[in-house]
DNA sequence: CCTATTTTCATGCAGTTGCATTAAAATAAA
DNA sequence: TTTATTTTAATGCAACTGCATGAAAATAGG
């Protein structure tokens, strides 16, 4: 295995580093706004509660949610206790750990994710996808993928 | 000009679309990490202290350090309180405009860039560029160009 | 079995961000 | 010119985040 750790990187990577701090974080940003203005939570909150749908039995640990949204665990933990307040969850005992808690998507938490959706495609549509083909998607995806962690 | 605003974004570009917001939060949290571990401040504060090194008379006012940076007006406005406090930058009165302060970058926020760089570029390399070659740097650099907001 | 370590979750506190508003100056409109 | 609008910057307040720490249960080690 090649070890390019310490080698520098080239001007045109720091120049591709840069953009994709900038294009994403104004893309994302876009999307947010377009959220807020209809009304809906923020995009963390979609994520906690698309990751409980697609679980088996709607249901997750804590730390479950915290490895597959990339929260820190204490925002995790908060978060999870907002989305409890809004009855979007809930929040129950472990029954085999006894330090776990396990939560729960609720009616009204999978209502939320059906209302968030539209806005939220849409808004992928405006200020992403319709600025690429499929071929440039597809490549996008591919190569983000390598940034990705290992193991 | 055609309008794609109305159709839906394919589940490709959705994929795609998700794993931009990922990857990129991952990476970019990484390299927070090494900056942090290294006793040093934010990318933010590199951000502003950058953009003031490049322009004109190391100057800039606040407006337009948030039309380069992507910031919101009040976080602009306290970022440079706290560098000013840090004394990496100086306010003065804009000569020209009764309203503007013209924010300068001081030897100390000039020397703290100089500090910045090299753990900067070493975890950009670590992080990114190693993970990618350069053709596909630059394919990426292209393609995230298109997300970028067109004015 | 008993103790030490690790894992999981919560929380106090300080610092930061977002929202809404304010104030002051510049610009446009009447 | 006088008034209305826009631009620029700051700030009070509430919400959120990061850090450090704590508590409790599970696991590992002796």
């Amino acid at each position: 295995m090649i070890d390019k750790t310490n080698e520098d990187a080239s001007p045109a990577k720091i120049e591709a580093w840069a953009r994709l701090i900038r294009s994403s974080a104004a893309v994302l940003e876009q999307v947010e706004t377009k959220l807020k203005v209809a009304g809906l939570p923020p995009l963390a909150w979609y994520d906690v509660l698309l990751e409980l749908r697609r679980s088996e039995g709607a249901q997750l640990r804590p730390v479950e949610v915290e490895k597959r949204t990339l929260l820190a665990q204490y925002n995790v933990s908060r978060l999870i206790d907002r989305l409890a307040s809004a009855g979007l969850v809930e929040k129950r005992k472990s029954p085999e750990d006894g330090r776990g808690i396990a939560v729960t998507l609720t009616a009204k938490g999978d209502t939320l994710l059906e209302d968030m959706w539209p806005v939220y495609k849409a808004a992928i549509q405006s200020e992403f996808a319709c600025h690429l083909s499929e071929d440039e998607a597809a490549t996008l995806f591919r190569l983000l993928g390598k940034l990705l962690p290992r193991e």
